[in-house]
Parts: structure tokens; sequence; C-alpha cells
DNA sequence: GCCAACGTTGGC
DNA sequence: GCCAACGTTGGC
């Protein structure tokens, strides 16, 4: 929520990162299914939960990194195209997100759908991260961190796209 | 492959 | 409610 009072629209909107390892989900994957579109499903950590169900909204900017590579790397945009449903992997016993305690009723865990907006030239490494004083800062940069879904700043979504030599894709 | 950091589980 | 044990994440 921004505090800065603007009557645009864009002011709405959040930001997020998204992890995704490549070898199991790519931005090329996201790119080649249907629309571009695809459920972010199979998150199981509550905090990322509670932002996929409460606070990713449709509309909202996506950054897609790939992780557990050898070049980990801000890789491309995407942006949420429908807001925290039911994640029904959970509730399938022969996916590998099956979650026995998630019932109809209580799902526990939920997803948003994303769709694929565009990929970087050349992708934002960690290193080009960590250089990059506005940056550097990301919580995807902490030591630590696994949070697969996390929020970014406006500030730090303008100055990736600026990095990459990129338009916004959400400014006219 | 190593290992630090983290979240979850379960005994007490 | 505490906390040790464990499994997972993910950079390196």
């Amino acid at each position: 929520m921004s505090i800065i009072k603007d009557s645009d629209e864009s002011a709405e909107r959040n930001y997020w990162l998204m992890k995704s390892e490549p070898n199991c989900f790519s931005l090329s994957d996201l790119k080649n299914r249907p629309e571009g579109t695809e459920p972010w499903d199979g998150v199981r950590n509550y905090q990322a939960r509670n932002l996929l169900r409460d606070d990713i909204k449709c509309g909202d900017g996506v950054l897609f990194y790939h992780s557990n590579i050898s070049q980990p790397a801000i890789v491309g945009l995407a942006h949420v195209v429908r807001e925290g449903y039911p994640d029904h992997t959970a509730l399938d016993p022969g996916s590998d997100h099956f979650d026995p305690r998630a019932t109809e009723a209580k799902p526990i865990w939920y997803m948003v759908d994303v769709q694929y907006l565009a990929s970087l030239s050349a992708p934002i490494t960690r290193r080009d991260l960590s250089q990059h004083p506005g940056l550097a800062t990301m919580g995807v940069m902490k030591k630590g961190n696994r949070l697969s879904v996390q929020p970014v700043t406006q500030g730090q979504w303008q100055a990736v796209l600026l990095l990459a030599g990129m338009d916004d894709p959400f400014t006219v």
C-alpha cells in the first residue's frame, strides 16, 4: 500500500518476486502455456500462502526468478490474472503437492494465476543485483531467504526494468 | 556436493 | 510452550 497520495490506478499495483526452479518450471514454460498463463500451484509455506490468498491482486507485477541453478537470476516479467483460489493439487493424492489435511471446505493452500509478459534481454543475476545499491537489499538477496513469493517495492521494480533496458509494461 | 538457514514436527 | 531433530531450500 502506497502512502503517496495518487489518484492514478497504477498506485494500487503491487509487485512481487516469484521463484521457480527452471528445471521444474521455467519462464519459457510459462510463455509456452496456453495464453501464457499458469496456476502458481504447489506453494507449501504459510507465509507465502498468506500472500497468495490475501495480498496478491489481479494486475500486480511479477519478477520471474530462476533459482537453484548455477546463475540464479531474474529472467522475466509476468502479471497476476487471477487472485487467490484453492490449490487443488493439495487434494490430489497423485500430486507431488498432495496434503492429506486439505479438504474442499478447508483447502489450506492457495494459488494465483500468472501470465507471461516479457523475457529480459539479459538475465539480471545475483551479482548484478548485489552491485546495485537499490537492489542489493531485495528480499531475495538476503542470506537464507527461502520465501518463494515475496514482495518487491515499486522502486525495485523500476530499477530492474532500468537495468534491463526495458519500458515498464504497466506505463502507457 | 556442501552446508547454512529456515520452517515444521513432535516428544515432553 | 519449549526445543531438538529433521527435511527442505538454495547459493556457492
